[in-house]
DNA sequence: TAGGATTTCTGACGTCTGTAGTAGGATGCG
DNA sequence: CGCATCCTACTACAGACGTCAGAAATCCTA
């Protein structure tokens, strides 16, 4: 269970850890908008979860409240996500392009930051060859 | 349940819908490779389930076995898986991307025939306008 | 037409996810 | 100190998925 697999939920959850910092329970729920906010011990059964996977741990505590930190990268846990995706796609990028493009989720400054990774990428590889 | 939402092996199965057109379960099982290839009726009851799902019917029968059609398109069940796993990344695309191209999973030609769409769809929207 | 082969139909079970209630211990305030 | 509040720990449950076995119906063939 190196890399463990994600749920939505639990994306959501690992989201505020990687961009607050460690956090209690309570500043997780919080951080849900108020409409469709899951009750706390719901974030907490999702916790404990992520706890089991070790995708977080209980950093400290403070009163009787505990604080939770991330224990995987939120690159590793999204590159983790895309493999999964893809594989439903037979790994093909064709299909998957073509309906991010038609949906308008790729923007043109999508397309141009794309291109200039892709030759950062070659320069690189050239350069390590 | 207008475009229910497909798993993987589901889609595995439609997948033998779209591509060989109307088939029997056991040709659909037969259709993964012989290792890891599901048991005859775990087959039979995802079908059964798709069903259920309004994703396919039962066509016709010959003998007495039932051929499967499918009752949505390839490209509106991938359409819907793309959406959803864009919500995991809050809609933004540059992560994404930035995974695919990292992964070696996005050619230059991918990048290209991005582009390509892009232009192609904003001539269109140009001209509708 | 009888028997083997093939299919269908049903029921079942474990895991994962999302959802949340409850009981009890810890905290802090008046 | 005593009580309201907060947090933890545990338990439960329903729905989706993947897995399949068993029994009954149907079909084809010798």
């Amino acid at each position: 269970m190196r890399l463990p697999k994600l749920s939505k939920l639990e994306m959501q959850i690992m989201d505020v850890l990687w961009s607050t910092g460690p956090s209690a329970i309570r500043e997780i729920q919080e951080s849900f908008g108020a409409k469709g906010r899951p009750a706390y011990t719901t974030v907490q059964t999702m916790v404990y979860r992520l706890e089991a996977k070790k995708a977080l741990r209980r950093a400290k505590k403070i009163g009787n409240a505990h604080i939770f930190e991330a224990m995987i990268s939120r690159e590793a846990a999204q590159r983790r996500l895309v493999d999964e995706f893809l594989s439903f796609f037979g790994g093909r990028m064709q299909p998957v392009m073509a309906h991010l493009i038609e949906a308008g989720n790729l923007s043109p400054k999508d397309v141009a930051d794309a291109e200039r990774l892709l030759r950062d990428l070659a320069a690189k590889r050239k350069k390590d060859a």
